[in-house]
DNA sequence: CATTTTATGTCAGTCTTGTTGACATTTCAA
DNA sequence: TTGAAATGTCAACAAGACTGACATAAAATG
């Protein structure tokens, strides 16, 4: 059918890349149906403690990176002070989240999850870890390296920084 | 070095994939951000144009499946008839979305993009499908397939089976 | 030391997009 | 004829984002 370049088996370089519109809408559709399902599972345990989706970035990213700042979880998040501080004021009030005025500057505050917000953290990371983990293992782990691979290169410049940067430490 | 299946060379049985909970992750924030780039483009025409996302969703699938009926955008969507409704009625009345009576059906509603709804349709598929391309071009063809792989083993059961349905007859 | 900038918090109001519940209409099907 | 299905609509509510304005404490800078 194709007249040209012909015989290529295994890859084509880039330039080659046959990308229908076909092939683009059904990636657009995956990544919205998929997300759907990443979110799915703790949504539910967010749901029965009276959280939402905001309280659970914030979570992750505190547990993640303890002792964050308030401006540095701001950036991560994308998100203006007013919306995060609604989240922030809940999860301290309930105990989840603790303080600690900066010692070197003592403007800053650091983040860290207590012990009861590190059991939910964990709840909400085992039940969203559990779907990750069936569609990696059903994928492969070929498949897992091309979907880091491409999530990476779909993010915005500054956040695929952010990214890499909490997580080069252990790579 | 592993003592059970020898001389598998592709994929390993699924129980034999390492996955660290830091692999696993790393994935859940690559999921987070690159959701953020994808949405980042279109989310700023709709804006432009007094719009949201969900505004996107449903023009992307009535452009995806013309002629579809509200209950079955609505299933596709996940939303309810309510939050449909409050979408649909602004595109109908900006003339971006025509409304025909069912022929066999008369209770259904059929639904079409009009020539200034594929006009927007067009300018946002056009902003998401570069991104989405850029991805491709960059991660290359093998990591698009398992790209495609792991999000579809992401889905929800049955949101799968519709994701499926809406592409089979040109696979 | 005075001033400005930074980090943070807070109040008030708005918008989008989701929800539930109730009810009406038209049309098909049993 | 009666009931179910597909759709639309009203009202009320909630989460989570936004803007703008203002307040405070502490650091940095002149």
């Amino acid at each position: 059918m194709m007249s040209t370049t012909p015989t290529r088996s295994t890859a084509p370089p880039s330039a080659l890349l046959y990308l229908t519109d076909e092939q683009l809408r059904q990636g657009i559709e995956a990544m919205f149906f998929a997300y759907r399902g990443f979110t799915a599972d703790p949504d539910q345990i967010l749901e029965e403690r009276g959280y939402g989706r905001a309280h659970h970035r914030a979570i992750h990213f505190i547990n993640c990176v303890p002792g964050t700042t308030v401006n540095n979880l701001l950036h991560i998040l994308g998100v203006t002070k007013q919306s995060l501080n609604r989240v922030l004021r809940s999860l301290i009030e309930d105990k989840l989240v603790r303080v600690e005025v900066g010692q070197k500057d003592r403007r800053e505050r650091h983040l860290f999850l207590t012990a009861t917000g590190k059991e939910l953290e964990t709840a909400l990371s085992n039940a969203q870890s559990a779907r990750m983990r069936d569609a990696y293992r059903h994928a492969g782990p070929d498949a897992v390296a091309g979907f880091r691979k491409v999530l990476e290169a779909m993010m915005d410049e500054d956040l695929r920084k952010t990214y890499t940067a909490l997580h080069e430490r252990e790579a």
